[in-house]
DNA sequence: CCTCCACCGGAACTTACGGAGT
DNA sequence: ACTCCGTAAGTTCCGGTGGAGG
């Protein structure tokens, strides 16, 4: 027992820095991305003449690769300043983790107030004084500022974007620069004119990345990555190849190269091969599904129990089935009985979630019904088993019916 | 060919809740 | 502290329907 980690960290790893691998990593070079990034700069170099930049709208699907080079023009962007003795800031926000007006802006202000000087606080004052704050300290650097609003399709309303988009007219010394990332190509419909106009001065689209695409992106944080000679040569091009079928989405890719390594290496092996991909995908699959099932609504849990009993005992599970489980599912749990109309949505929802199979079909004289399939059952039950708010029925029978098996 | 089952699925309506304004 | 939206979740109501069995 002594030596329960050796082996586990001593033993010769096939990575050289893991880290490479991650999603968050911001990579020095951004291959099939120069010509995105060559526009982007050519959009904000006017500010390192002193000049106001337009703001820009990027799109682009999940692993487009819109926040890496983003934040490679911002480095960038701080590098030149500095050797110009431009005074240039770059404020990197995530819509979905600072979702609110007044949090955006008091990120966006702090990042411009020292720290020993008065910041402003996560709650309390009024919005627009937290704006003139903002104001006097960018408009003290007498710099140039680039905002990068991450996921600003998850910004509730659209208030925070037209007081950004008016910056520029109550500074006296500084410049903006708006920068909006969104993988919804349909967000600015839906947004006030006037921010429209004025944010969307450039609009740029990331194309997916096409399966040769994605090799050369992954080769080149494969050498970074691994030591030498340990990934098979087929390896990446599989891996590119899995992750272009869905959308060309680089993340996925990554995730399935590095998920691979790490079972071939908790093996013990010395090689990743084309084996541990087909193991990671399995992997990642499962994952996704697991983490889906457990952050689901109580209500779509009990249902979705329901449908794992009823597979067992009934063929051709069909909804008024699942419904009168489900029911003695919620008498057991004391939860709240939702009416069959709403349990057939939940029914849709799941299926549109993968995680079960829901199809119309007409038995004639007995009816229209969905009949409910499931995938994986055990491993999802085993989730829900775990679940606190689901009671235990190891000692549940469901109701008997004259089609019972 | 007609009937009629057991649901589907659209639509309008009711809570419930959180953020914004005052 | 209070009201006023906007949104999400859920309910009520109901017309619609594919096809086995008569």
């Amino acid at each position: 027992m002594k030596d329960i980690f050796h082996g586990l960290i001593s033993s010769d790893s096939i990575f050289k820095n893991k880290e490479v691998l991650r999603p968050s990593y911001v990579p020095d070079i951004l291959p099939h991305r120069e010509k995105q990034i060559r526009e982007l700069a050519s959009i904000l170099a006017p500010a390192l003449k002193g000049e106001t930049p337009s703001n820009v709208f990027i799109y682009g699907k999940t692993g487009t690769g819109k926040t890496a080079v983003a934040k490679f023009i911002g480095k960038k962007l701080m590098e030149k300043g500095k050797e110009l003795g431009v005074n240039t800031n770059f404020v990197y926000i995530n819509c979905e983790i600072v979702d609110t007006q007044y949090r955006v802006l008091q990120n966006v202000a702090n990042h411009f107030i020292k720290v020993w000087e008065e910041r402003v606080p996560f709650t309390g004052w009024p919005t627009d004084e937290v704006y003139s704050r903002l104001i006097q300290a960018i408009d003290r650097t007498k710099g140039v500022a680039v905002i990068v609003l991450d996921e600003v399709d998850k910004l509730k309303g659209d208030e925070v974007l037209y007081n950004l988009s008016r910056l520029n007219y109550d500074l006296n010394h500084a410049r903006t620069s708006i920068i909006g990332i969104s993988n919804d190509l349909k967000f600015t419909e839906f947004l006030d004119p006037r921010v429209k106009s004025s944010l969307g001065q450039e609009n740029m689209v990331f194309p997916p990345y096409s399966a040769d695409e994605l090799c050369d992106i992954l080769g080149e944080r494969a050498k970074h990555a691994f030591k030498e000679g340990v990934v098979e040569d087929n390896v990446i091009p599989l891996c590119a190849a899995l992750a272009a079928q869905e959308h060309g989405d680089a993340r996925r890719a990554l995730d399935l190269l590095r998920v691979s390594a790490e079972i071939a290496e908790r093996n013990g092996e010395k090689k990743v091969t084309e084996r541990h991909v087909r193991m990671a995908e399995n992997k990642i699959e499962l994952d996704r599904l697991k983490e889906v099932v457990k952050t689901l609504p109580i209500q779509s849990k009990a249902v979705l129990m329901a449908v794992i009993i009823g597979e067992k005992y009934y063929d051709g599970l069909t909804t008024g089935e699942v419904y009168n489980i489900y029911r003695d599912i919620c008498k057991i749990g004391g939860i709240n009985i939702l009416t069959q109309r709403r349990v057939a949505d939940l029914i849709s929802e799941l299926d549109m979630l993968g995680i079960i199979n829901a199809r119309v079909v007409s038995k004639g004289r007995y009816g229209r019904t969905r009949e409910i399939e499931i995938s994986a059952p055990m491993k999802i039950k085993e989730v829900l088993e775990k679940d606190e708010s689901i009671p235990d029925l190891s000692n549940y029978k469901p109701p008997l019916q004259s089609r019972l098996l």
